[in-house]
This record gives C-alpha cells, sequence and structure tokens, in this order.
RNA sequence: GGAGAGGUGGCUGAGUGGUCGAAAGCGCCGCACUCGAAAUGCGGUGAGUCCGAGAGGGCUCCGGGGGUUCGAAUCCCUCCCUCUCCGCCA
C-alpha cells in the first residue's frame, strides 16, 4: 500500500511515478472519492459527537435524578442520520481502499525505465560458463540417466504436469543444498532460522501483497473456514511475523531465512518452460527476509543480494546480477535484482533468486513497525526478500554445470560434506 | 469429536449499561533527593485516523463481525483463538 498522505495530497505525482512501471492510475477519479470521503467523514463524525455529547447529558440527568424524556425526544431522529452517514462513508472509504490495495509500490529512483525483461539492466556477472568438449545435456536428460533421478512421469502420474518426483542422490542432492544454504545463513550471515506454516490465512496474503489482486496464482484449499491458500514462497509467513507489531530500533534490521516448499498455480504462463523444472507447481525455496529501519534498507538490499550471491559463488557456478526494470517489477517492490545462474542446457542466464526491498508498502498492509527513537513514535518500517536460493533451480544448475561426458555429474566440493562425502553422482 | 473456563493497554490485573480509553501494580521516561547508585517522592507514559498553518480539537479501538440501547469493555447472536479434562492421534 502506498502512503495515504502522499496519495491524497499528490495524487498527480503518483500516477507519474506509476507510470514508469507500467500501471495507469487515475489520479482524478481518486482525488474526487477523496474529497467525497472527508466530506463524509466530518459529517459522521460530527453526529457522534452530537450522539455522544447528548447520551452524555442524558447520563447526568438521570445520576441528577432529572427528567429524562425531553432529551431523549431531542434525539430521536439522531440515530437514523447517523446510520445513513455512516453507510455512505464505508461505501468510499471501502471504494477507496479497493483502489489502495490494487496499486503496485512506486518504483525507486533508481530503477531504470522499460517494459519487460529486455529492458532489465546487467550489474554484475561472476564466473565463466563452462564449454564442454561434448553435447551439453540439459537436467532432464542427465536427470533420467542418473537413475531416474529426476522422474517428470512419475510427477505426472501422481499430480499433473508441473509436478516432479526426485529420487536417489538426486534427492539427496536436492535436500543437501537446502540444508547447506540454510547453514551458510544462520552461521555466516547472522539470519535466524525459522520454520513456518505452509498454509496461511488471507490477512497474511494482504500484507505482502499477493491478495487481493493476485488470487488465481494461489492454491486455495477447500472445504476449510477461515480460507487458506499455500504459501507461494515463505516471504508470506516471514514478512508477516512483523504484523501488527511495533518493534524497537535496537531490534533491527531483523533477519529470518527459512527453507520451505512454495505452491504456484503458474496461472498465465501456459506453454512456458514447460520442459524439465524449472516451472513446477511445487519447488522448494530458501528465503531470505530482512526487517530495517527506513534508513538502512537500500543498503540491506545490498548485503541480501551478496547473500544470496554468495551462494552460488561457493557453489562455482556462473551468474549475472540485474536490475529490474520498472516494467518488470513485482507488485510490491521498489526495487529488485535478479540473480540469473547461467544454464548450459539453455545456454542461457536463468533467474535463482530476485531480491528485492518493498520499502513501507508490505509494512502498511501489515501494520509492521518500528519506533523511531527520535520522535518516538512507531512507523512503518521497511521490508526485504530475497531467494538464496531457489533449490529446485539450484539442482538444475548442478546438475547442467558440473555434467561430465560420461554422464556423471560431479558434487561441488561444499556439498559433499552433505553428501556423505560423496563426490560423484553416476547412472 | 465431547465437557468446561477464559480472551481488557508493554506485562499482571480490576471493571456486569452512563463523563471508562479504562482502577491498581509492575515496567518505561522525566524531575527532585544523592558525590553517584539504590530506595523514596512528584509528574508523565496505548494505537489508529480525521480536521487544522499551528495551537489544538474530533472520531474509532477492551479477540473479529453483527445486534439491542439515547448510551456497550459490560447485555444478546455468531465466528476465531487460548487454557483444563475426556476421546482420538504423528
Amino acid at each position: 500500500m502506498l502512503d495515504q498522505k502522499t496519495l491524497r495530497q499528490n495524487p498527480d505525482a503518483v500516477a507519474e511515478q506509476l507510470a514508469r512501471r507500467g500501471h495507469v492510475f487515475d489520479a482524478e477519479h481518486y482525488a474526487r472519492l477523496e474529497a467525497q470521503r472527508r466530506e463524509l467523514q466530518s459529517r459522521t463524525e460530527s453526529l457522534q459527537h452530537e450522539r455522544n455529547a447528548q447520551s452524555r447529558a442524558i447520563g447526568q440527568a438521570k445520576q441528577a435524578g432529572e427528567p429524562v424524556q425531553p432529551l431523549l425526544d431531542a434525539v430521536a431522529d439522531l440515530g437514523e442520520a447517523l446510520k445513513a452517514a455512516q453507510s455512505e462513508l464505508e461505501t468510499v472509504q471501502t471504494a477507496l481502499r479497493t483502489i489502495q490495495l490494487g496499486l503496485p509500490n512506486l518504483p525507486h529512483d533508481s530503477v531504470p525505465p522499460g517494459h519487460d525483461e529486455a529492458d532489465n539492466i546487467e550489474v554484475r556477472t561472476w564466473g565463466t560458463p563452462p564449454s564442454f568438449d561434448f553435447d551439453a545435456r540439459d537436467h532432464v536428460e542427465l536427470g533420467e540417466a542418473l537413475g531416474g533421478g529426476l522422474d517428470f512421469a512419475a510427477g505426472a502420474k501422481l499430480s499433473g504436469a508441473r509436478f516432479v518426483v526426485m529420487r536417489g542422490g538426486v534427492a539427496r542432492l536436492h535436500r543437501a543444498l537446502a540444508q547447506y544454504m540454510l547453514d551458510v545463513h544462520t552461521e555466516q550471515h547472522g539470519y535466524h532460522e525459522t520454520y513456518v506454516p505452509y498454509l496461511v490465512g488471507e490477512e497474511a496474503l494482504i500484507g505482502t501483497g499477493q491478495l487481493p489482486k493476485f488470487d488465481e496464482d494461489l492454491f486455495a484449499i477447500a472445504g476449510f473456514e477461515p480460507p487458506l491458500r499455500l504459501i507461494p514462497t515463505a516471504e508470506v509467513p516471514l514478512a508477516n511475523l512483523a504484523a501488527g507489531e511495533i518493534i524497537e530500533a535496537d531490534q533491527l534490521p531483523v533477519g529470518y531465512v527459512c527453507h520451505s516448499p512454495c505452491f504456484r498455480s503458474e496461472a498465465g504462463s501456459y506453454g512456458r518452460d514447460t520442459r524439465g523444472m524449472i516451472r513446477q507447481h511445487q519447488f522448494d525455496k530458501v528465503e531470505l527476509v530482512q526487517l530495517t529501519r527506513p534508513d538502512d534498507s537500500y543498503a540491506a538490499l545490498e548485503r541480501l543480494t551478496r547473500h544470496a550471491e554468495i551462494i552460488l559463488q561457493q557453489l562455482a557456478l556462473p551468474y549475472r546480477v540485474v536490475t529490474l526494470c520498472g516494467g518488470d517489477m513485482g507488485f510490491a517492490a521498489a526495487k529488485t535484482y535478479d540473480i540469473e545462474v547461467w544454464l548450459p542446457g539453455q545456454a542461457s542466464y536463468r533467474e535463482i533468486s530476485s531480491c528485492s526491498n518493498t520499502e513501507a508498502f508490505q509494512a502498511r498492509r501489515m501494520q509492521a513497525r518500528w519506533r523511531h527513537p527520535e520522535t518516538g513514535r512507531p512507523e512503518p518500517l521497511h521490508t526485504l526478500n530475497g531467494s538464496a536460493l531457489a533449490v529446485g533451480r539450484c539442482l538444475v544448475a548442478v546438475l547442467e554445470n558440473y555434467q561430465q561426458a560420461d554422464g556423471r555429474v560431479r558434487i561441488p566440493a561444499v556439498l559433499q560434506p552433505y553428501m556423505g562425502g560423496r563426490e560423484w553422482l553416476t547412472p
């Protein structure tokens, strides 16, 4: 949610900024509603004031033993008028809130203009894509060859398209990756390890921005009240830990790390990435979430992105970092770095992490605040999130980058302790 | 699933229709006393929102929603959550 004061006082400037990410905001319509709200609210509140005063007078008269009937007559039609004003006000406020919840975040000044990923800006690259003296295979072929380690047919049999079954060494490698990432982030980067529910209520999803707008991207649980959704990312439960809280300044920054499955309906991505496990309905991810002071959040974004990069560096996987342009950013983000890992099977860089600063966008929705030490007053804090990393895609990257001519896959050195000392996955 | 008890401010905890946003205690902040600290005394100390240049003022909030009433933390309905006992269960 955007700052209501800004929205109220400067709707045109908001429209201009939202245009940078390709969002059309009808500032005039909003201003009109806002004017109505103001009028209705002050009318409602003065009626409430009137009622409160009269009621108090009745109470006093009663206590003093004076007759009350004339006073009761005086307030006879107040109730009707108040009810009418309240319901009008509510209508306008609902309309305003609907608009507010549907507005994406304002892009940070440093966000490049553009419509889609073609306009993203490469910030840096690390490592060199490997060259093979044989035809590089993709993870689907490699996984199948490794004793059915990646079994898409089995996934389809159980659950349909975009599901996979992993077996044996590949399944263990997948687990090893997650364990390794958790250990690095807790032991070296100071994040607090967390285990969270994979089903969350609508409030939480509104808090982080998935609802009300992106309902069709989520899996819902049937026949359960109140309604629950499967989390599309651990960012949802992690960030919402701060919902409704006021955090003291000396507690910040807070950093959470969590390994969880993520569930996405992938509505609207029909036909994209249908091969392999690049785009699944269910995938594992190690997620980082930070809560920071507003003046620290951009420095924190740089740190958080580095924390994700370090995993790739230690795995010796080549990658690049791009700054997303306005049109390619997610709904809640003010600025996003994507980390793209080199996939020999596709001979291209593919997203393996997305690190965003949402500034106070989510915090306003969640009522997540910190106490400003100078004013002593609660103010929205800033939230950041980043994958570090997507475990499934990381598995793909390891398989493809570490493949050998004979179909074996070398296990990255840092993962070997998690693999019982094994050095190779063998067909 | 069955039976019962509860949900009040940072915490403990009073409050069963009328100046109650809420006693008291703890905590916290300020001041006084002190060389300093402790103890003590005095004062202050919830959140949201609106109007206003400001001073200031209004409104809302006692788990959520709805209702009764001139007036609800208090009464009624409903949902959620917590606790205890029984059953079941990883």
